[in-house]
DNA sequence: TTGTATGCGTTATCAA
DNA sequence: TTGATAACGCATACAA
């Protein structure tokens, strides 16, 4: 995948192709054509054997600008997430990285924590010539703000949209059913769902999938669907609600693991014990939930395999624009923690 | 700062500045002129005006590739982390971004986890030509591994080096008297220090800084330096030899977060209560701390404010590379939560 | 105050 | 198989 001769630790980014050329003795358009493994066949193998090794000695690097003049090309992608300190990214981040780097890539990073801010975040990297872009942040329906007729390349990453994009995401249906299992193993009839942000592929896949797994268990889905987005405070806002209905839920399945953690916060302001009273499951397991008290419960998604999926995928619709879209799948797993616990006695009889 | 003319939402990144100069009828030298705020003075202000609206209108934005290769500069400051999962690196770099887009700069992340990594990272980021750097990886003594003569703008954020270079950190010594008056007060006199790697300066310094805060408070200082990363599992090691001693001590204090949680492990594992047993303080104050369980004791650092600094400092640099090294220190503060409470009496006497 | 000419380092087209 | 040449979009020294 390295497509380029890697430059050693001397004197990077000076000397040019001319030098190179000039020290084996042959024209620059010679050692251009060498240097570019794709054209590389295009000159007698001895000659381009000297051309490297000059290269290689001299510490050759192109220079980025005038690559990306000629070429159009930036060897850059842009990554959007919608909130960097969500442990959620971080590994996402890194495994895209680790195969960009890997492809001779850079990656160029925007937090848009702020919804209004996407826009002005893509055109930002449009500006930036980048080759393509992973987005985290996609809504439903609404194709991620590129669109305009141009081909910019764009992969999804934990969210799909409805139009014909790239993307990879988990099987939030598959994710929901192990946590509703995991609750009805428990004893747990009367479950609650406190779902994420309807408008993103996720909070709108997970709130259906619980339906539809609560109906086949003939239970009765409760839902909320009140979160405007994956914060401890929606989460909090919620739970107030959940814990206000007539027949309190003994179980709770949260779309997210921050919304789950703004539930440990109502339970605790109202006295209530998880998961004595209450069970709680989250979903993501990002990094520490298995520090939180108690310990979450929550649905695993392989957060650093995704990365590098998304990353993968990016690389392959650029070199090949024709790839038509697909929508690689992972699958969840659910962990089991303190966070979730055994249907108590009820008060009121059966 | 926005130093350019900001296009909105058009069909961005196609115009060139020929097109903006035809539609107005002039040459495109002046056009250039004009849209450079630093050669804007040279044109008459009405054709300035016209030549702004046209660029505006036409939606024009400059040719980065273009640009950079005609002034070696290319708006874009590499960041180094050394480990994005670490919850507190990510805030950092939010401030870091926040400013930068601000004055036009894109960051160009990178996380270079495995010390190996970093001369390559470095390597990649300078043959991108990026106009400074960001470090939060610099470790003390040999100077980011940059140098050689080149003059790249570096500045270090959670670091010191002892070369001149611009830096922006905390009080270390401040933040480790904090953590120890606060067990003093609680009762403790047997304090143990588990200090992070001394290559890098917060481990230094924090280490240097409890031995000097101890002996003000007449107690003998007891150091674990064998910490060789900040990492859970490194301070579970510490913490083994820690509660291996003889006279066990009643408080640790821990160089960062990450090793605290390390402690908490230990004590679990030993079938020790924290703080019962045993008093924790970590450093950082990085996000979810407060939910862990105990919820911990810390010393907070302004990861935000810090970010934001370090990227006002290498705009200035790069503004004026004439700008003298300085060292711009943020004040740390306790945050004092469960992981720590009055020493317990001991069996064995006074 | 404005226009002309040149070059930044690379690739691609065309000849040889 | 290799060399010469032009062009990518912009900024600037110089001329007007």
């Amino acid at each position: 995948m390295a497509q380029r001769a890697k430059p050693r630790g001397k004197p990077v980014a000076q000397v040019k192709l001319t030098d190179v050329a000039r020290k084996v003795g042959v024209h620059t358009s010679t050692a251009s054509r060498v240097l570019n493994p794709a054209t590389r066949h295009m000159v007698s193998p001895d000659v381009a054997a000297k051309i490297l090794a000059a290269a290689e000695d001299l510490g050759y690097s192109p220079n980025p600008f005038a690559l990306g003049l000629r070429t159009r090309r930036s060897r850059t992608i842009g990554i959007v997430v919608p909130d960097l300190t969500n442990p959620v990214f971080p590994p996402m981040v890194r495994g895209i990285e680790n195969v960009l780097d890997e492809a001779g890539f850079t990656a160029i990073l925007a937090d848009a924590h702020l919804a209004a801010q996407e826009r002005q975040v893509l055109d930002r990297m449009k500006s930036r010539w980048v080759d393509g872009l992973i987005l985290a942040t996609a809504t439903r329906g609404h194709k991620p703000a590129i669109g305009d007729g141009e081909q910019l390349p764009v992969v999804l990453i934990n969210r799909v949209a409805d139009g014909a994009a790239l993307s990879v995401c988990n099987d939030d249906s598959l994710g929901i059913r192990l946590a509703i299992d995991h609750m009805v193993e428990l004893g747990h009839r009367s479950i609650a769902h406190i779902a994420g942000p309807q408008d993103t592929s996720t909070g709108y896949a997970r709130a259906a999938g619980f339906v539809k797994v609560m109906k086949q268990h003939g239970l009765e889905p409760r839902v909320v669907v009140q979160c405007q987005s994956y914060s401890e405070e929606e989460g909090r806002t919620a739970m107030r609600k959940v814990l206000g209905e007539q027949d309190r839920p003994t179980a709770v399945v949260c779309a997210n693991d921050l919304l789950a953690l703004g539930c440990y916060d109502v339970l605790r302001e109202r006295g209530l014990k998880c998961p004595d009273d209450v069970s709680i499951s989250g979903f993501n397991d990002m990094p520490f939930v298995d520090r939180f008290n108690p310990p979450m419960t929550t649905v695993h998604i392989p957060m650093f395999e995704m990365g590098k999926i998304a990353a993968q995928l990016i690389l392959d619709v650029i070199q090949n624009p024709a790839t038509k879209a697909v929508s690689r799948t992972v699958t969840p797993t659910l962990v089991v923690r303190g966070s979730t616990g055994p249907v108590r006695a009820k008060r009121k009889g059966t």
